[in-house]
RNA sequence: GGGCCCGUGGUCUAGCUGGUUAUGACGUCGCCUUGACAUGGCGGAGGUCCUGAGUUCGAAUCUCAGCGGGCCCA
């Protein structure tokens, strides 16, 4: 069997790719005997570039998907794409020259969806190369018609169950894409601004927004201020146009800003829109959906904001109506996509009722980890003013499939049955009920939150010739989305089927450059995976999304936690070459013949250590604690494993006696397999290549090591702790009196219980003798240690001074005390008893009159003769 | 302005259902080429556990306040 000296990742990783039969990780819809396991894995954006905090999701995803394949769960790992939305329209209007209104509806349509189609490729490939276990036979398109026919049912159910509605309402609006956005899509930028004072009637009021003036529809102020509030309900003269508003009184109004009257318009922002509502206020739109003024701004009409603007402050300022200027930081709304400020407009739109009380019972019953993000989720459902608003004044994205009669004007929501279609291109397959047949298709498309909020239902085979398996497993997903796409799905789950879409929700931190931002092109620490995997490997990718931080922190990346990934694999190809080397005339048959009560005890150390490492990372895993279980398998590896245990049976495995031979081939054979076991979820590739020297198949369809609970011995860690710390302190002696390690010594004598001593003889290449009866050197007590523990407890707040007598008293007498039974402390005229208990006496061995060295390994003595 | 999270050697991090000697990694310094590995081994130095107050016999850990950072939102 030979095993390559070095691990070359850029050869192994490309094989395995090649090689490895994909359609082992397809879920199985025929098999109703494996529990299942359902992973709602988030549809990435086809931009083209899977990116560094889509791989760290991924990475995790890949772990608990291989983890629970092994633990022999039907596991779906299903891979999706969030098709619509604007950056692709932009993308294809850049590319070829052209605006979105320049070629027919369908033909804009089909360039977007080819720009998609090639993006997705690009993003597969980068998935390939990370070594993600996706089941390809469930991925699905959400541009396609066989995902987009289920958004339409969808909105079709919920429109049917009074769950969908139109109405005017004020929504988000951005003048430059013009179409209405959602809160989610608003972003925030701070911004200097003019704040104006201005004489207004009889009242002064100070605002941001003078071009909306002639959208004024109230005055407010505070009923507690005195300055102030006799005016209310009267009412008072709008400067430069002239028409009458109320004056009202709100406890809202904050009577220091400005001069504590504020102008209410429709709409300047979001607290207008509170007003109006409360208030009853009436509409005036000045503005209309491409940022210009309209009409009943008289003569500003058909300026632009900006223009409107500098010309209003100019006329206010000729007619002596403005008396002063102040600059003020704001935020401003601004739309995430084109950075054009947003202006809420009245317009008339499709919107989903939000019922939070439903969806905060639902979040409850699912489980959040880590726990705190699911008050996020509280909080956000606690805001929410409005209903979500749906519709979008686009191209690219499902089309929202109702028409309007041009008769009677009427709304014909299409039939299930029709769908999918395209109202625009398609007409309903009955009439009006006035009999009309003529209608005019809807042109607002749906909110892409509406294809990707039902991702659990598709997965799980809703509307298809499957059962609907409902509730998914887990859903993965950023902190970042968690007040859309969580909040959305848990809404439109419940809705549609009234059944929760998840059993837990894990989320994922963030990817922040190695300056400790969040990566962005403008900061220029963008960092690509592909990048990575050329440089070091995907094994080593892996390991830093696995050990970077526990899910749900934010996660930095750095290239040094690369690079002692990749150690970690050299390390550890190091130990698999050496263990092989002594396996070539070794089987799993031979494994069989052991009777593992008869192996040194060195051997039944590590084998418990290894059974109790699978215990742990068995209970990590499921806790989805990867750092914890990553961290935990490679100390054992390179501490326990390769720094100690191989260390110690070099001499049994290079010796003449067969039967040592075969115990330490028989620990080596257990370890390499179980170790290759426990490393193939992180490093898919390096466990495939360990595997296929041990057994038949890709250690991927194998199952995860169970506990063996009869090697777990207390006894036999107590005495391999021991002769492992035996040897490491007669290593660290001829380091420290400048020896080799591997120069012999005289003799060592051992002062203690231990009854094999071979492997502590072949690691110091030294004769060590078990010496019977008392030594003839001292222990000499030097400290005494109080046990807290005891002490604290049981005298409370005399423990203080108990503690300070027993440190100051000679550790001698403490000790013989304590031989005796009990130990009498002076605490003020008080005498106090304690047990032996109480104490821990630390001694130092000093020999009496030998010309030896004596070493003192957790109370054993060890005499080095030299 | 609100909510959530975080503040531990130079850097990053574990511990945080309270118990005296605070974990590991990277870096740094010294020693060692030993028959798997120098991408290695052994050892050392380096910490007001953000600050202050409180609870307690005892606080990195619990409580409160403050300071600083991050994220989400207004």
């Amino acid at each position: 069997m030979t095993v390559p000296k070095e691990y070359d990742p850029h050869e192994i990783e490309p094989r395995w790719r090649r090689a490895w039969d994909m359609s082992m990780y397809h879920f199985d819809w025929e098999d109703n005997s494996k529990p299942q396991y359902i992973i709602d894995t988030p549809p990435p954006y086809p931009t083209g570039n899977f990116h560094i905090g889509n791989s760290l999701n991924w990475c995790y995803i890949d772990f608990v998907a291989r983890y629970k394949r092994m633990q022999d769960f039907n596991v779906m790992f299903p891979q999706g794409w969030d098709c619509h939305g604007l950056p692709t329209e932009v993308k294809v209007e850049e590319t070829h020259g052209i605006t979105k209104n320049q070629v027919p509806r369908a033909e804009f349509r089909r360039m977007c969806e080819e720009l998609t189609a090639k993006n997705i490729v690009k993003m597969r490939d980068t998935m390939m190369g990370l070594g993600f276990s996706v089941d390809w036979s469930n991925e699905f398109v959400t541009m396609e018609p066989a995902y987009y026919v289920k958004t339409q049912k969808s909105f079709v159910k919920m429109h049917d169950m009074g769950r969908i509605y139109q109405e005017d309402h004020p929504v988000n609006w951005c003048p430059r894409c013009e179409t209405a956005i959602a809160f989610a899509e608003v972003e925030y930028d701070a911004r200097e601004t003019q704040l104006n004072f201005l004489h207004f009637d009889k009242l002064e009021i100070a605002t941001t927004r003078p071009e909306l003036l002639a959208a004024c529809v109230a005055v407010a102020i505070n009923p507690e201020d005195e300055r102030y509030n006799k005016y209310i309900q009267e009412t008072v003269k709008v400067p430069l146009f002239g028409h009458e508003v109320p004056v009202i009184g709100d406890k809202d109004v904050d009577p220091s800003f400005g001069t504590g009257v504020v102008m209410i318009c429709t709409f300047g922002d979001k607290q207008d829109v509170r007003w109006w509502v409360e208030h009853n206020l009436p509409l005036r739109k000045a503005l209309d959906k491409n940022g210009y003024m309209t009409e009943i701004a008289g003569k500003y009409e058909g300026m632009s904001i900006s223009e409107c603007k500098k010309s209003i402050i100019e006329d206010l300022k000729t007619e002596g109506y403005i008396y002063d200027q102040k600059p003020l930081d704001q935020n401003v709304g601004m739309c995430w996509r084109c950075k054009t400020p947003i202006e809420i407009l009245s317009e008339r739109q499709w919107f989903v009722k939000i019922n939070a009380d439903e969806v905060l019972k639902t979040a409850d019953e699912i489980k959040w980890l880590p726990e705190h993000m699911k008050i996020r989720l509280q909080n956000w459902t606690g805001t929410m003013e409005w209903d979500w608003c749906i519709s979008r004044q686009r191209i690219f994205a499902t089309p929202i499939p109702v028409w309007y009669c041009k008769d009677c004007g009427k709304v014909m929501v299409a039939k299930e049955e029709w769908l999918p279609l395209d109202p625009t291109k398609d007409m309903p397959k009955a009439a009006c009920e006035c009999g009309s047949t003529e209608f005019e298709g809807e042109k607002d498309v749906l909110d892409t939150w509406m294809d990707s909020s039902i991702t659990p239902l598709h997965a799980s085979g809703w509307l298809s010739k499957h059962d609907t398996r409902l509730p998914t497993q887990l859903r993965p997903q950023g902190h970042d989305i968690i007040r859309t796409w969580a909040f959305y799905t848990i809404l439109r789950s419940k809705a549609l089927t009234g059944i929760r879409p998840w059993d837990s929700i894990l989320i994922n931190g963030m990817v922040l450059g190695e300056d400790g931002h969040k990566m962005s092109k403008s900061l220029g620490n963008i960092i690509s995976p592909e990048e990575v995997i050329e440089q070091y490997s995907a094994d080593a990718f892996r390991q830093w999304a696995a050990l970077g931080g526990s899910p749900g922190s934010d996660v930095m990346f750095r290239w040094k936690d690369v690079v002692a990934a990749s150690r970690f694999l050299h390390k550890m190809w190091s130990i698999y070459r050496f263990s092989m080397s002594h396996l070539g005339d070794y089987s799993s048959r031979d494994a069989k013949k052991i009777n593992t009560d008869d192996l040194p005890v060195i051997d039944r150390w590590l084998l418990s250590k290894l059974n109790k490492l699978v215990r742990s990372m068995t209970l990590s895993m499921d806790g989805y604690q990867f750092d914890e279980a990553f961290k935990s398998i490679r100390g054992f590896a390179w501490e326990t494993l390769a720094d100690n245990y191989l260390e110690l049976v070099k001499s049994r495995l290079y010796g003449e006696n067969k039967n040592d031979r075969r115990t330490a081939q028989y620990t080596l054979y257990v370890t390499i397999d179980i170790l290759s076991r426990l490393l193939a979820p992180f490093i898919p590739f390096f466990a495939e290549e360990m595997y296929s020297r041990l057994g038949t198949g890709s250690v991927h369809t194998q199952s995860w090591p169970d506990v063996n609970e009869a090697l777990i011995n207390e006894d036999a860690e107590h005495v391999g702790e021991l002769i492992k710390d035996i040897t490491g302190n007669v290593r660290r002696y001829k380091s420290d009196n400048g020896m080799a390690l591997n120069a012999p010594l005289k003799k060592i004598e051992i002062y203690g219980k231990l009854s094999d001593v071979r492997d502590i003889a072949g690691a110091t290449n030294s004769p060590v003798e078990i010496m019977e009866g008392e030594p003839d050197f001292e222990h000499v007590p030097v400290k005494v240690k109080p046990n807290m523990g005891i002490i604290g407890p049981k005298f409370r707040n005399k423990a203080g001074a108990i503690i300070n007598s027993l440190i100051a008293e000679n550790p001698k007498r403490i000790a013989e005390q304590a031989e005796e039974g009990s130990i009498v402390v002076i605490v003020g005229d008080e005498k106090i008893k304690l047990g032996p208990e109480s104490v821990q006496i630390e001694r130092e061995v000093i020999s009496a009159g030998r010309t030896v060295d004596v070493l003192d390994v957790d109370g054993t003595a060890v005499v080095i003769v030299r």
